[in-house]
DNA sequence: AATAAAGAGGACAAATTTAGTCGTATTTAC
DNA sequence: GTAAATACGACTAAATTTGTCCTCTTTATT
């Protein structure tokens, strides 16, 4: 409950891998596989979105692999989830509406207050404060 | 990703019925079940899960059920979440600690940081607050 | 005493979600 | 041309969550 899934696990693994790589080196996904024992098609997938969405740069042919950009360093940690995960949200009522409750549901509020406060929480907080 | 599970969802349905419940009269899981669609013996389950812990009260035999106690009014969500399915963590690690990486792990620090944010965000919050 | 309605709880089954694999295409350095 | 890398869709396996079934105990009522 209120697991981090693997993809995000290893995204973020890998993601500051890159970030302290300082030189600009490209690093494939296999090294970082094989460093952090995480499969590797796995991994590649998650750095795909990634780099499809531009948190990190990709570049193809041998030699190629991925890099950290700097201009990623306010991406928010919800940002980041949500590009992995889609929404971060403790039920599903949060963003979709189509729950048999409807209105006698007598929790939504308080637990929209919780999901708020989560969310803030990863708003704030960007790869920056992660590489610490 | 950061969802709540159904055990808690209809947990926190329960408490907060039987917390409008004024007058100290004993419901019945049945009746609970039935108001919100919810699946009747699994509903009884966690509310034997609480009843256990004394958030809430049960009688037995006809006539019997269940009541929310005032005492409890100053239990944290962090534990009420906790009864239900264990501890709250972003990763294993931050309990369990047979993780493969070992002292390859670059982001347990950092994630960690975001889990006592989290684990103090609910424990600041009681089940009175919920109440409105 | 018998019955019925409630909680208690274990074992199992179904459904959903997550994790991981495989195959193929594309790009590009050498 | 080959090999090493990204890109991506389809599929399978594993794990978790959700729900059901069955039996037992307790106790108010008749």
């Amino acid at each position: 409950m209120l697991k981090i899934t693997r993809k995000v696990e290893y995204a973020l693994i890998a993601v500051r891998h890159l970030q302290n790589n300082r030189s600009d080196r490209l690093v494939p996904a296999k090294e970082i596989a094989q460093q952090y024992r995480i499969p590797q098609e796995l991994l590649s997938k998650t750095l795909q979105k990634l780099s499809k969405k531009q948190i990190i740069q990709s570049v193809k042919g041998p030699t190629g692999g991925y890099r950290f950009t700097n201009k990623s360093n306010n991406v928010s940690m919800k940002k980041f989830i949500e590009i992995l995960e889609g929404p971060v949200g403790l039920m599903d009522c949060y963003f979709d509406s189509d729950c048999i409750q409807l209105d006698s549901c007598n929790i939504r509020n308080p637990i929209n207050q919780i999901n708020d406060s989560i969310r803030s929480l990863l708003d704030n907080m960007t790869l920056a404060d992660f590489a610490n």
